[in-house]
DNA sequence: GGATGTCATTTGTATAGACTTTAACCTTGA
DNA sequence: TCAAGGTTAAAGTCTATACAAATGACATCC
C-alpha cells in the first residue's frame, strides 16, 4: 500500500469524505484557515487528499451545512467571519424525555371539555366564529411528581375523531401524532407566572417562575392545535452545539 | 430558453434530487406512503425517476437529515412512525436580534470587576482555586427600552487579553467572537423570576418571571466564559419547522 | 466614465460503475 | 429448539467524467 495517510485512511490509504472533513475543520479551528481566509479549491483539495472532487465536495457541503465556511461560485470558500450559531435540538414525545432522564413515567387527564372556541383562541388560530374546540387540561408525571402541564386545544372541525376519543389513558400528544403525522409547527419558547390553578398542580407556589412551550400545529392549512406546555419549576432545556 | 424547469424536470427530462426529493416527500405527506411503510429502494426508484441510482441517494440523504424517513443497510427505507421533531434555529448576535426586529440598538455597559471567581461559578465551570474572572453586566437596549440583561463571567485565564479591553463600547460577545471564533457551547433555556436589582434594569416588576439564556463556551478544553442572558418580560424566542 | 459583453474560474449537480459495510434472513448442525 | 455461520440485499461511499450555472475579472464600445 503506497500512501499512508496518518490519521484518517483504510487500509488502501484511501480518505474518506469524513476524513477530509474532520481535517479541514481541524484547519480552521486551529487557526491554520482563520476566519475570513480562503479555502483552497476543490480541485487542489482533492489532489491534496488524493480524492475525488466529489468528495472533496460533499465534505465541504456538510461544513457548509454547519455553519463553518460559505461558498459562491467563482468567488471559491472562505471561513466564515462570525460562524453561525445555530442550535438544533429534538422536541421528544414527553414520555420519551421523561424515560430518559431516567424516570418513570405517568400521564393523568384532569379536564375535557368541547366548547366553542373563545375569542382569544378564535383570534389567535384564526377560527371561525362559533368553530368548536377540545380543551384539555394534562398532567405528566416523572417518578410521581408533577414534570409538565399540558394545556391543550384541540380544533374539532379539523379533527373531528378527536370529539369522542377518550384521552383518560392515552395523551392527546400521542393521538394527534396517529392523526396527524405531519404537519407545520410554529414553536416558542417563554417565561410564565404561575396562577394558583398551575401552581397547585405543578406543587409549586403561585408566582413561580415557569418555563413554557407553546406549539402551533398546521395542517393543509388549517390549524390543528394550540398546546401549552408548562414545566415544573427550574426545568431547563439544554443542548450542545 | 431551451429549459422549463417548471414541475421538476429540465429540458432533457432529467430531474435532479431536489425534485426527486420534493416528489417523496409528496408522497409521504400525502398519505402514499404512511408513516410506517416502506419505500421503494434506491435502484427502484433511480429506475422510476430515469436517474442515477446517487442522485436517488442524495435526496434520500436528505430526507433522513429532516426527520422523515429511516434508513437501515439491507433493511431499506422507511417513512418514520412519528416525525423527529427537531427545531433548528440560529443565535445571532444582540445586535443583529433587535435590528431585525426593526428596532434601534443601544448598549451599555452597567459594571465591570476583575476579581476572583466566586466558589458557585468555580463548581460551575470547573475552574482552579484562586482563578481571576473578569464579571460584565451589561445592557442591550431595542428603540431605547431595556431588552436584554448580560451577566457574563469571563474566564482571565484562557483570555487574558480581557482584562485590559474597555468594555463601554464593545460588547462583551462581539470581543469575544474575535478572540475565539469556533469552540464547544452549551446552551440552555429556562425561566427566572426577576430579583430587584434585575427588575430594576429591566424596568419591569421583582418578582416577575422572565426568559432567560444561559450559555457556556469552552475552547479546547477551557471554559471561556459563562453568561446568562434575561430579556424583558413577554419575550418569546420563536421558529418555525 | 459607464454600460455592456465575453471569458474563465469555481462550485453545483448528474452519471455509471465499482467496491464496502451492515444486518436480515436462511441454512446447518448440535 | 436454538445457536452459529454463511448468503445476499440494501444502503454507504468513492471515482472519473461531464456539463450547468454563477459570477468575478477584464475587455470593449459608446
Amino acid at each position: 500500500m503506497p500512501s499512508n495517510r496518518a490519521g484518517g485512511s483504510d487500509s488502501v490509504g484511501r480518505m474518506t469524505y469524513r476524513d477530509i472533513k474532520a481535517d479541514i475543520l481541524e484547519r480552521i479551528l486551529n487557526g491554520t484557515w482563520p476566519p475570513g481566509s480562503a479555502v483552497p479549491n476543490e480541485q487542489d483539495l482533492a489532489l491534496e487528499y488524493g480524492a475525488a472532487r466529489a468528495t472533496v465536495n460533499r465534505a465541504m457541503r456538510e461544513l457548509v451545512d454547519e455553519g463553518y465556511v460559505e461558498r459562491k461560485r467563482k468567488a471559491g470558500t472562505r471561513v466564515r467571519m462570525a460562524p453561525v450559531r445555530q442550535v438544533r435540538f429534538e422536541i421528544p414525545l414527553i414520555r420519551k424525555e421523561i424515560e430518559e432522564r431516567g424516570a418513570s413515567y405517568r400521564y393523568a387527564l384532569i379536564r375535557s371539555e368541547a366548547m366553542s372556541a373563545p375569542d382569544w383562541l378564535r383570534a389567535r388560530l384564526n377560527l371561525k366564529p362559533g368553530t368548536e374546540v377540545l380543551h384539555l387540561v394534562c398532567m405528566h408525571f416523572g417518578d410521581g411528581r408533577p414534570y409538565q402541564l399540558e394545556d391543550r386545544w384541540i380544533n374539532l372541525a379539523a379533527t373531528p375523531q378527536g370529539r369522542d376519543f377518550d384521552f383518560s389513558t392515552v395523551g392527546p400528544n400521542d393521538w394527534l401524532v396517529q392523526q396527524v403525522p405531519y404537519s407545520d409547527v410554529e414553536i416558542s419558547f417563554s417565561a410564565t407566572s404561575a396562577d394558583p390553578e398551575q401552581a397547585m398542580l405543578l406543587n409549586c407556589h403561585a408566582g413561580d417562575a415557569l418555563f413554557r412551550v407553546e406549539r402551533q400545529t398546521t395542517w393543509q392549512g388549517q390549524v390543528v392545535t394550540y398546546v401549552s406546555l408548562i414545566y415544573r419549576p427550574d426545568h431547563r432545556m439544554t443542548t450542545r452545539y
